[in-house]
DNA sequence: GTCTATACCCGGATAGAC
DNA sequence: GTCTATCCGGGTATAGAC
């Protein structure tokens, strides 16, 4: 159900890529539909107002959430590495609905702060299964928004910290945390 | 210089007021002159254009942040400790003049998010100074920057996880990490 | 130094042709 | 199903009175 053909989805791509490059206030129903490939009015043909566009966006960001929630508790690599692994941008299609939306919300948009708030809490939950500590649990998904806050918010971390040993490193760090098993983070 | 009777200061109090309680989008001329209690006439006489408006704001946050800069380094308690435990809201002039900014820079506002990421560099470096290893530093930024994060984007954190011990059991946590002084982390 | 009035532009949404 | 034309509201900025 990704990026099917369907004239909806691809408004919502230009939805979400607005949004990415240029920020909330620039996705505008006639920057969105000249991004899509379509006027302003056979956009609204599909989603009858701008608050029906940015409901269609939340639908897909649930849908990719429900997806990564599985994936996340059956990581090989374990669950706090994947979800640290996976604080940065990595350009996932659940990225780019997860950044997407959080542009939305950058601006005010309630709906859009809830939805973000809860993949947070789906994270968090994991987070908590995955190592007994509920405190170092805490910790690492404070780092986890850290990163999250650094990439998708400051733009840091695009290039340099992301690759080589940066996440590594960082993960060694975080490892030390967890008396259960002093490598890695348990797993899942 | 925080809150002089200047109608200048008293403007940017508006702004930074509106900014924080209703967010970016809803910080119009208006509604800054209307919480000022002056007209938009009025208004643009003192600041000739929006942007000279948001320029005030940023000089002024400017001005607290050196004032910080001080005040962390020489922190009794430590540096880690006070970087961290002001990660979070707690009402100090700088904290508002910071999330007003914060504010702005959601919107999409280039000047704003690089004033933001000169604050964040300010700490960075403090840290790195108070603790021995980068890696951990890092780390602890990290974390910095998801209190910060979840207190003023998500709005999280405004009363259960900041009163009681949450804070102590972070800062705890964190002291784990650094090899050196096994308790609260090294000071400056 | 502060006000009112107004010009101007832009974003969202509707109407109706094709 | 997609287009053009148009309306309306609200935001920035200017002009000029007081």
């Amino acid at each position: 159900m990704p990026r099917a053909d369907t004239a909806r989805d691809r408004i919502l791509d230009a939805f979400q890529r607005v949004l990415i490059s240029s920020g909330e206030r620039a996705a505008t129903l006639d920057a969105v539909a000249a991004a899509a490939g379509v006027s302003k009015g056979g956009l609204l043909y599909h989603f009858a107002s701008k608050d029906a566009l940015v409901d269609g966006l939340l639908e897909r960001l649930d849908t990719f959430a429900a997806a990564d929630d599985e994936r996340m508790r059956s990581a090989p690599e374990g669950t706090v590495d994947y979800v640290i692994r996976t604080s940065v941008e990595e350009g996932s299609a659940f990225d780019e609905a997860l950044i997407a939306v959080s542009r939305l919300a950058q601006g005010s948009h309630e709906k859009a702060r809830t939805a973000l708030a809860a993949v947070r809490a789906r994270w968090e939950t994991a987070i908590a299964a995955a190592v007994g500590d509920p405190a170092v649990a805490r910790t690492i998904m404070l780092v986890s928004d850290g990163l999250y806050y650094n990439s998708t918010l400051l733009g840091a971390f695009e290039t340099s910290d992301t690759r080589d040993g940066a996440m590594d490193e960082l993960l060694a760090v975080l490892g030390r945390l967890t008396p259960a098993s002093p490598g890695p983070a348990a797993a899942s």
